[in-house]
DNA sequence: ATTATATCCTGATCGC
DNA sequence: TGCGATCAGGATATAA
């Protein structure tokens, strides 16, 4: 489930291979994608690769007439951008082969090709999106960025203040704080030991600056780490992320907690998705 | 206005 | 061995 630290991962081994890569083509193979065969790319060079939100976001630049500029993914549930070419996103590990793979759907949704190399974009279950556009407002909105600077605990105080939702479903809202996901909302209510039921607005000064603090350590690491791999997640290189050796209750039900090393993790579902947690740690 | 649910989609897993 | 039911969840549309 690619989460804020999984795009960031493809975004940061993405840019140094792409940035400067001439745009040879787009082939469409899933129909649900067709209006990316509109586009007017061909022969533009990308000169930024960047996230936003959960978006990884291709930025051909500006061209006289206001055509077209970005090339906007989100990869949803299982989606993956492999990049194979002559040069290695990342880090020096080998470069893998298609048939290193046997899990991805054999065929990519849509395959970007550059001069140096290509992008296919894999994604079994198809949740994923891939779109063209010409205005930054098409892939910001109002959520602030967890790591930016304007993200202080006294905008995510007044935020949860606004909100009697269960702190764990307000966290996966995109319109609040972007790039939270499923996994790193458990993690950071552990690291912030506040239960996942209590309503956004009950949280004092004191747990709001908690989880503040929480949602931006839990991000770094796993950036760190290159992300978590759940069950689909794979970085540029089709590489697995390290961060599920560190997640302290995720998918952890009926095991001990890491931190009383007492109760055992409980799982409880909120909006029809799965919520972890140390009933001890967390109140 | 806010909150809850259905929807998209397919592979893995489970119980019989 | 097979087969239907269930689960996984990001984001949005629709319902309550």
């Amino acid at each position: 489930m690619p989460e804020l630290p999984e795009v960031e991962t493809v975004c940061r081994q993405l840019s140094p291979v792409l940035v400067g890569a001439r745009l040879r083509a787009i082939e469409v193979y899933d129909p649900k994608l067709r209006t990316l065969r509109k586009h007017r790319f061909e022969g533009r060079k990308i000169v930024r690769v960047f996230r936003s939100a959960k978006q990884i976001v291709f930025d051909f630049g500006s061209v006289a007439g206001g055509e077209d500029r970005f090339l906007i993914t989100h990869l949803r549930m299982t989606g993956q951008l492999i990049w194979s070419g002559s040069k290695r996103p990342g880090d020096s590990r080998r470069l893998m082969a298609r048939e290193d793979f046997p899990a991805r759907s054999a065929r990519p949704r849509v395959k970007i090709q550059f001069d140096l190399g290509e992008v296919e974009f894999f994604d079994v279950r198809r949740f994923g999106t891939m779109v063209i556009a010409q205005h930054e407002s098409d892939f910001i909105g109002p959520g602030v960025e967890p790591l930016s600077r304007e993200f202080s605990p006294a905008v995510l105080g007044s935020l949860l203040s606004q909100s009697r939702q269960p702190v764990k479903h307000w966290l996966l809202r995109q319109d609040c704080v972007v790039g939270i996901g499923n996994i790193y909302a458990s993690e950071a209510l552990f690291r912030a030991g506040i239960n996942p039921r209590r309503p956004a607005i009950s949280l004092s000064a004191r747990e709001v600056r908690l989880l503040w603090q929480s949602i931006r350590s839990v991000l770094n690491s796993a950036i760190r780490h290159n992300g978590t791999t759940f069950s689909d997640y794979n970085d540029s290189r089709g590489e697995s992320g390290a961060f599920q050796r560190f997640l302290k209750v995720y998918d952890r039900e009926g095991e001990r907690c890491r931190k009383c090393r007492e109760t055992k993790i409980t799982r409880i579902t909120q909006q029809q998705r799965s919520t972890y947690f140390c009933r001890t740690c967390q109140r």
